[in-house]
RNA sequence: GCCGUCGUAGCUCAGUCGGUAGAGCGUCCGCCUGUUAAGCGGAAGGUCAACGGUUCGAACCCGUUCGACGGCGCCA
């Protein structure tokens, strides 16, 4: 059984005690019992080891990559007892006489000459009569395995050669430094075990837009994509830690709702038992009830925009960050923004330095944005657009194009505040220094990107409200639990909703807002 | 809602003046023990988006429909 347990130099720097084993599995609710049960702590020796804490990933049922267990005492027994615990039929003793690790992990300088499995897919395959060249990918990396016949048994010669791209396999070999191998290093391999040959992949070099959105549940396994969804995680992670930490309450609105937020916006109608409802389009409203109870509050929600929009940065289901709280006026509420958004763009840059580098985006540059952002009066906006030669006067909105040339030279987001009442929703508190305007404020992305917030101090006077919804033509009887929180203790409040795609768009440089999303919908996506 | 572009092999595309279908990649078969989007030899693979019209003859010209993509507006 000497063979079965991992000599202890292998993670001597990753600061882990002696003795240990190391495996790759999916959790499941018996092992973690029993994992705790032993008073065992279990760490991650993949890329997450750095950013999570183990405890909070072996939650019952949940699924973990690669696993140091380090056992208080008794290991053989330990050991035993739990691989007698591990998933029937996914294992075969081989499995625990090596070192399970990532491939990122794999490929690098502390494993030349250890014996390693890597489990992944199959990136790319070259062969050539009696040596075949694999091409491996994980959620880590990817690493070129070697597989030369009579290094390996027969059947896994024929496996590393007859499979096709995408194809799942479990790989043995060396590591070794080789300066013909892409990265530098590879695994020599001694097995190589097909577990899912894959039919011949739809995906290959060349590849048309419309293609890879009919095969979008394909085109996510791309590197470029994956990397896409890890800034995407981060951003949200970052946000999320910042309200914790500024003593927000997350909470849980409605997705289903009988109430247009903003009456300009087309609702998706669903049918809702015996009458009709709508997929909400913001939280807001919701949002704005939760605050005299929770004060400050926050939520990640889809929100629905039933447009048919045809543009770069419109999705018709897309993932709204919104923040609504008690007593915050529109000048704080700036300032909730640029120091929100400044911790989600320093959490990505701390967290994927290696992902923002696919999309050539410096780390570095995203932590010199810091607070305050500007803040341009629209009336200055303006003046400033009609110097650059734009044909447009005081009640012409923003669109596109002039976001673009506001933000085209600039590194850092900026703020437009006090737009014309005409061009925003009724909900917006009048500013008392230009009455023709609205207390609010639009958030734009710098590098000619535009806009990613849209904020404002909500109105409190119900007379002034039903004076708006009256002359829009609004059903007043949709807005009556709206309004009851103007009577009933009323307070000057303030929030934002923030378009996660947006921020994932502006940060990765992508072309078109569907690529921040895995699964978009648009006018014309509602498969796959 | 408005403006524009495109539908030819599994994928990416070419197809001249209207004369009956081509390439590369992929796939399949064979060769190759250091490949880097490997290479070499061979093979299979098409209702030219659909429908209608003009013509002796249509992938090509005309019309309609469907689908997709690009841009504007709406917004986040």
């Amino acid at each position: 059984m000497d063979a079965m347990r991992p000599s202890p130099h292998l993670f001597e720097n990753m600061h882990m005690a002696a003795p240990t084993i190391i495996c790759s599995s999916t959790a499941t609710n018996a092992m973690v019992s029993f994992l705790t049960m032993n008073a065992v702590t279990v760490s991650c020796s993949n890329r997450l080891s750095s950013k999570h804490s183990a405890s909070k990933r072996m939650m019952p049922g949940r699924s973990f990559m690669v696993a140091i267990l380090t056992f208080t005492d008794g290991i053989q027994h330990c050991f035993d007892m739990f691989v007698a615990l591990l998933p029937k039929g996914l294992y075969s003793p081989w499995d625990f006489s090596i070192w399970m690790v990532s491939i990122k992990n794999a490929v690098s300088e502390k494993m030349v000459g250890k014996t390693v499995q890597v489990r992944g897919w199959v990136y790319r395959t070259r062969s050539s009569g009696g040596i075949a060249f694999v091409v491996m990918r994980d959620s880590t990396g990817i690493a070129q395995v070697t597989v030369k016949k009579g290094s390996v048994p027969d059947e896994d010669f024929v496996s590393a050669t007859d499979n096709g791209i995408e194809s799942s396999a479990i790989v043995e070999g060396t590591v070794a430094e080789d300066k013909r191998a892409p990265g530098g290093y590879e695994i020599r391999a001694s097995r190589f075990i097909l577990v899912g040959k894959a039919e011949p992949f739809p995906i290959t070099e060349y590849q048309s837009t419309e293609l890879l959105l009919d095969l979008r549940h394909l085109w996510i396994r791309s590197r470029e994509q994956t990397a896409i969804m890890r800034i995407k995680d981060s951003l949200l992670r970052g946000a999320r830690n910042w309200f914790h930490e500024n003593d927000y309450t997350e909470v849980t609105p409605p997705i289903i709702t009988g109430v247009a937020a903003e009456d300009s916006t087309s609702l998706f109608q669903i049918k809702y038992f015996d009458r009709i409802a709508f997929l909400s389009q913001s939280a807001q409203f919701y949002l704005e009830s939760l605050i005299f109870s929770c004060d400050k509050v926050w939520a990640l929600t889809p929100s629905f925009r039933a447009e048919k929009s045809r543009t770069p940065r419109h999705l018709a289901e897309f993932w709204h960050l919104e923040m609504e709280a008690a007593w915050l006026t529109n000048e704080e509420n700036m300032q909730v923004q640029e120091q929100m958004v400044t911790a989600m763009l320093h959490n990505v840059a701390d967290e994927c330095p290696d992902e923002l580098a696919m999309f050539k985006r410096d780390p570095a540059a995203l932590k010199k944005i810091v607070p305050p952002f500007d803040r341009m009066p629209y009336g200055e906006a303006m003046q400033y657009l009609q110097g650059k030669g734009f044909d447009m006067s005081w009640g012409d909105d923003l669109g596109a194009v002039e976001e673009r040339e506001l933000t085209k030279d600039r590194t850092i987001p900026m703020f437009v505040v006090n737009y014309p009442k005409e061009l925003k929703p009724f909900y917006m508190k009048e500013n008392p220094d230009d009455p023709r305007t609205y207390k609010n404020s639009d958030l734009l992305a710098p590098e000619g990107f535009g806009e990613i917030i849209g904020g404002s101090e909500r109105e409190t006077d119900n007379e002034l409200i039903l004076e708006r919804l009256r002359e829009k033509g609004e059903p007043l009887e949709n807005y009556s639990w709206y309004l009851d929180l103007r009577r009933y203790g009323s307070v000057p409040h303030s929030g934002f909703g923030l378009g996660t795609e947006r921020i994932v768009t502006w940060i990765c440089g992508l072309d078109h807002i569907r690529d921040a999303i895995p699964f978009p919908r648009t006018v014309s996506r509602v498969f796959p």
